[in-house]
DNA sequence: AGCACGCCGACT
DNA sequence: GTCGGCGTGCTC
C-alpha cells in the first residue's frame, strides 16, 4: 500500500473529500487507516486523517505525506464509518465529524513562521525585524506582523528574503513523571561506593537510596534530602542512578475515596424491567429500550446491573448523563460499583484530563465510560450496551456543527455492535415515547418509587392571587410557612428559580423602554456584582443606567428575579436560615459545585437555592420541601417545546423531595396555574401530559408528527439576507413534495446577533428522501456569497431551538 | 482556509 | 508603463 487517502483539516465544501498522498518509503507499513498525518496542502502543512490505503490513484503526480502524528490509529474502522454517517446526516464537513469524535487535545494547532531566505543576511532586514530574528532561526508570523506590515512581509517573501512556513503543532500532552532508579543491584551498588568519593549532598542521596532501594521521584528524594535536585544529574553521570520517565495519567478523581458498593436487591419492578434488557444482552440483540421510571424509582441500579452483566461478558458500556459535573453523585455511584474500570468524560475536566481519560478507553484499560454528550464517541471496540440517562435532555443535541444528537449516534453505534440501548427518563421526550408506543422502541415502565416512598404532594400557588391579597414578595404565604416549618424541624429545602427565558432585563416604568443590546436584537441582562448590563449573545457590556436613556425618567428598574435577590430576601424574612446558593457565579470555579453539594448534604445549610443545575440528580434523604419560585417563565418563550420543557422541569425538580424515609412536599408558584403542563406535573401524570401535548403537536404539525429542518442565513446586510433566504426558500419549496410545509423566509426569533441579521426557513416534513440533496443544492448556489461576502448559511436537521 | 494567478484603475 | 485592488479557482 503506497498511497494514503486523506481528509485534510480545511473545513470548506470544496475540500470536503479525500486527497491522495504517496507514502514515503520510511513510513511504508507504518501508516494505517484512522491515523492522523501531516500533509502538504497547497503551500502549507495541514493535519489530516487517513481514510484508506491503496495502491493506485487517479491523480498522477502525488505529493508525499510528511509524517504520521500517531503511533496507533486514533479512529478505528467503526468510527471512520461513523464520521461518514455524521457528515451525511447532519450536513457537516467530514473533517469536523472526525474532530468531534476525538478529545480536544488531539485537534491540531498550526503555527505560521518566518525564516530567512538562503542568501539573506540579517543586516539586510529592517531594524525591527533584526531584533526579532536576533539569534533565532525563525520568528512567529504573528510577532513579525506586529513590527512590519503583512504586505511588506509577503512581498519580500516573494522576493526570496524570507520563507513562510507552517508547522503543525503536535503538542506533547502526555504528562511525564521523572523517576531515578539505582543503576545496579544492591550489592553491586555498595561495592562501587567503596571505590569513589562523593560530595556531601551526593552521599546523602545515596544513603537515602540504600535505605529505600527502589525508584524514587524527585519530589520524594527532595523530601528527604533537601536540595537533592542539583546533585542528581552528576549521580546519573557517575553511573549510580538512572533517570527514567514514566507516562502518568492525570486522574481528576485520584484523591477521592469511593465506597465500594455491591449490587442491591432489586425491587419487583426493577426485576421486571431488567429481565428483557439482560435477555437482549444475552442474545446480542440491537434493541432500543425506553425506560420510563418515575423520579426515585431506581433507574440507576438497573443501569448498574445491566452494565455488570455486559462487563462479565467481556464487553464495554457507555453511559451518557446530562453534563456530568453537575451530578457528582452519579460519578460516585459508577466509580463505587466498578472502581477503576470507569473513565469519566465531562466538560469540567481540563483538556489534558480529558485526553488521559480518553486514552484509558483507547488502551482498553477501562470497560465503562460515564460522560456527557461527546462520550458517545468513546473508542470502544466491543460495545455491549449504551445507556442514555435523562434521555429527554436537550443537551444531547450539539448546537453547533456537527449538529448531532447523541441518541442518533447511539442508535447507529448500537446497530454496528448489535448491542442494546437504554433510554431512561422520568419524563421521556415525546419523540421517544411515541416511538415506544409504536413499537419501534421497547417500553419499560417503573411507576413506583423505591423505599416505599410516595411521590411528593404538590401544591400549586396562584401568584396573581397572592398579589391581590397584597403579598408583593416572591414567596407565597404557603411556601413561607412551610419553609419556616422545615427549618424548625431541621429538614432541608430546595428552592428552584427558573431563570431561563427570563433574564433580568432593565425596563423604564415610565416609557416602557427595555434596554437592548446595540448589536443584537435581545434585551440586556443586569449583573448586580459588577453593576453592568451584559449581552449574552455578543458579550457587549455597559454600565447600568441611572436614568432611562430614552426619556430620562428615574423610574428605571431591574426586572426579573435573580438568585442573589432571592438570597437577600430570604435573609430578611428568615434570618436564621442558612443558605447555599448555586448558580453560574458560585459554581464557576472547578470543583465548587461538588463542594457546595457536599456541604448541603452534610447539613451545613437549610436551603439550597439554585437554577437549572439543581434540578437533576440530587438525592439527599433530608430534603422534604421543594419550592419552585416561578414555574411559568419558560412557558412564554417562543418554542413549540415550551410546555414539554416546563413539564419536564417541574417533574424533575419535584422529584428531589422525599426520596427516602421522610415524605416530601412541593410548592409550585405560578402565574398560570391552569396551564396543563403545570397541572399535570402536580399530578405526576406523564401519560396524560403526553396525550394532551401530542394532540397539540398534531394540530401544529410539529414533531413527533413532523420532522423539522431549519435553515438560517446571516449577514450584516439585511437586504442581502432577505434576498438569499427568499431564493433558498423558493427553491426548496419547488423541489420537495407537496406533503412538506416550507415556512418562511422569516426573521429568526433573535433577528440580529453581533450586527448580523438573521433570517430563517423552517421545513416540516414527514418523508422527503430528497431533502438533503435539495438543501445542499440550494446552499451550493450561494457559495460565492458565502465566500466573498462573509455570509453564513447553516442547516440544522431536527433542531432543538429555533433561535 | 490561504494563496497564486490574473485582469483593471491611479501613480511614478 | 507598474503597483496593487480583489475576483476566481485550486489545493492530492
Amino acid at each position: 500500500m503506497k498511497i494514503a487517502s486523506v481528509i485534510v483539516d480545511v473545513p470548506t465544501t470544496q475540500t470536503d473529500r479525500p486527497f491522495d498522498y504517496a507514502i514515503p518509503d520510511v513510513w511504508q507499513g507504518f501508516i494505517q487507516r484512522g491515523m492522523r498525518v501531516i500533509v502538504p496542502f497547497g503551500n502549507r502543512q495541514v493535519q489530516g486523517f487517513v481514510l484508506d490505503l491503496k495502491n493506485h490513484s487517479e491523480f498522477s503526480n502525488l505529493k508525499e505525506l510528511i509524517e504520521p502524528m500517531d503511533l496507533v490509529p486514533v479512529l478505528n474502522d467503526e468510527l471512520l464509518h461513523l464520521g461518514d454517517f455524521l457528515a451525511k446526516t447532519t450536513l457537516c464537513m467530514k473533517i469536523s465529524a472526525y474532530q468531534v469524535m476525538l478529545p480536544p487535545a488531539l485537534k491540531a494547532k498550526y503555527d505560521k513562521y518566518l525564516i530567512l531566505g538562503n542568501d539573506t543576511e540579517l543586516q539586510q532586514l529592517p531594524f525591527e525585524l533584526q531584533l526579532l530574528f536576533d539569534k533565532k532561526e525563525r520568528v512567529l508570523w504573528k510577532d513579525a506582523v506586529e513590527v512590519m506590515s503583512a504586505s511588506y512581509l509577503y512581498r519580500e517573501a516573494r522576493n526570496g528574503m524570507f520563507e513562510v512556513i507552517y508547522e503543525v503543532k503536535n503538542k506533547g500532552n502526555k504528562k511525564k513523571i521523572t523517576y531515578y532508579r539505582p543503576a545496579f543491584s544492591e550489592q553491586e551498588f555498595k561495592k562501587r561506593l567503596e571505590s569513589v568519593t562523593l560530595g556531601n549532598k551526593q552521599a546523602q542521596i545515596i544513603q537515602f537510596f540504600l535505605a529505600y532501594f527502589q525508584p524514587h521521584t524527585v519530589a520524594s528524594i527532595e523530601e528527604n534530602v533537601t536540595g537533592a535536585r542539583n546533585s542528581l544529574k552528576s549521580l546519573v553521570e557517575k553511573g549510580f542512578l538512572q533517570k527514567e520517565e514514566h507516562e502518568q495519567y492525570r486522574d481528576p478523581y485520584q484523591d477521592r475515596q469511593f465506597v465500594r458498593t455491591t449490587a442491591l436487591a432489586l425491587t419487583e419492578e426493577q426485576q421486571q424491567v431488567i429481565s428483557p434488557i439482560l435477555k437482549s444482552i444475552e442474545e446480542v440483540n440491537n434493541d432500543v429500550f425506553l425506560l420510563h421510571g418515575v423520579t426515585g424509582s431506581g433507574k440507576t441500579e438497573v443501569y448498574l446491573q445491566s452494565i455488570d452483566e455486559v462487563i462479565k461478558k467481556g464487553k464495554e458500556a457507555i453511559v451518557l448523563v446530562p453534563e456530568i459535573s453537575l451530578t457528582p453523585q452519579m460519578v460516585n455511584r459508577f466509580k463505587g460499583r466498578f472502581g477503576n474500570k470507569v473513565a469519566v468524560l465531562h466538560s469540567g475536566l481540563s483538556i489534558g484530563e480529558k485526553y488521559d481519560e480518553w486514552r484509558k478507553i483507547q488502551r482498553k484499560e477501562v470497560q465503562v465510560v460515564v460522560g456527557a454528550r461527546s462520550a458517545i464517541f468513546a473508542p470502544f471496540e466491543n460495545l455491549g450496551i449504551i445507556i442514555i440517562d435523562e434521555e429527554h435532555e436537550t443537551s444531547y443535541k450539539q448546537e453547533d456543527s456537527p449538529r448531532y444528537h447523541a441518541r442518533d449516534v447511539a442508535i447507529e453505534r448500537g446497530n454496528y455492535h448489535q448491542c442494546p440501548i437504554i433510554l431512561g427518563s422520568a419524563t421521556p421526550s415525546l419523540e421517544s415515547f411515541s416511538r415506544a408506543k409504536k413499537g419501534v422502541y421497547t417500553l419499560l415502565t417503573m411507576a413506583k418509587r423505591m423505599n416505599q416512598s410516595a411521590l411528593p404532594k404538590v401544591e400549586i400557588v396562584d401568584m396573581r392571587e397572592e398579589l391581590r391579597t397584597g403579598n408583593r414578595s416572591m414567596f407565597s404565604q404557603a411556601l413561607l410557612e412551610k419553609m419556616r416549618d422545615r427549618i424548625e424541624k431541621k429538614e432541608q429545602i430546595v428552592l428552584f428559580l427558573n431563570k431561563r427565558g427570563y433574564s433580568s432585563f432593565v425596563m423604564c416604568r415610565d416609557c416602557g423602554l427595555v434596554v437592548q443590546c446595540p448589536h443584537c436584537e435581545v434585551s440586556l441582562t443586569y449583573h448586580k456584582v459588577s453593576n453592568q448590563l451584559k449581552c449574552h449573545y455578543c458579550g457587549y457590556e455597559s454600565y447600568a443606567p441611572k436614568t432611562c436613556p430614552e426619556c430620562q425618567s428615574e423610574h428605571i428598574r431591574f426586572f426579573g428575579t435573580g438568585t442573589q435577590k432571592v438570597e437577600e430576601e430570604i435573609g430578611k424574612i428568615l434570618p436564621e436560615a442558612r443558605i447555599i446558593r448555586m448558580d453560574v457565579d458560585t459554581t464557576s470555579r472547578k470543583g465548587a459545585h461538588e463542594k457546595l453539594l457536599t456541604a448541603f448534604q452534610e447539613g451545613k445549610a437549610d436551603i439550597l437555592l439554585g437554577t437549572q443545575m439543581i434540578a437533576k440528580g440530587l438525592d439527599f434523604p433530608n430534603i422534604t420541601l421543594v419550592g419552585v419560585l416561578t414555574a411559568d417563565t419558560m412557558l412564554h418563550i417562543p418554542d413549540f417545546r415550551a410546555s414539554e420543557k416546563t413539564f419536564q422541569l417541574l417533574t424533575q425538580v419535584s422529584g428531589r423531595a422525599g426520596r427516602h424515609q421522610l415524605p416530601g412536599e412541593v410548592v409550585i408558584q405560578t402565574y398560570t396555574p391552569e396551564h396543563y403542563s403545570v397541572q399535570l406535573a402536580k399530578e405526576h401524570d406523564f401519560i396524560q401530559f403526553y396525550q394532551q401535548e401530542m394532540s397539540i403537536r398534531r394540530v401544529g404539525q410539529y414533531p413527533p408528527y413532523y420532522y423539522l429542518a431549519l435553515i438560517n442565513v446571516s449577514h450584516e446586510n439585511l437586504q442581502l439576507v432577505v434576498k438569499v433566504m427568499d431564493k433558498i426558500t423558493t427553491f426548496i419549496r419547488h423541489n420537495l413534495s407537496n406533503q412538506a410545509r416550507v415556512l418562511g423566509p422569516a426573521a429568526s426569533p433573535i433577528a440580529r446577533i453581533n450586527n448580523r441579521y438573521r433570517y430563517q426557513c423552517l421545513i416540516k416534513y414527514k418523508k422527503e428522501p430528497n431533502l438533503i440533496p435539495v438543501i445542499q443544492k440550494a446552499i451550493a448556489h450561494f457559495h460565492e456569497e458565502q465566500l466573498k461576502k462573509g455570509m453564513t448559511i447553516t442547516v440544522d436537521l431536527n433542531p432543538f431551538t429555533m433561535m
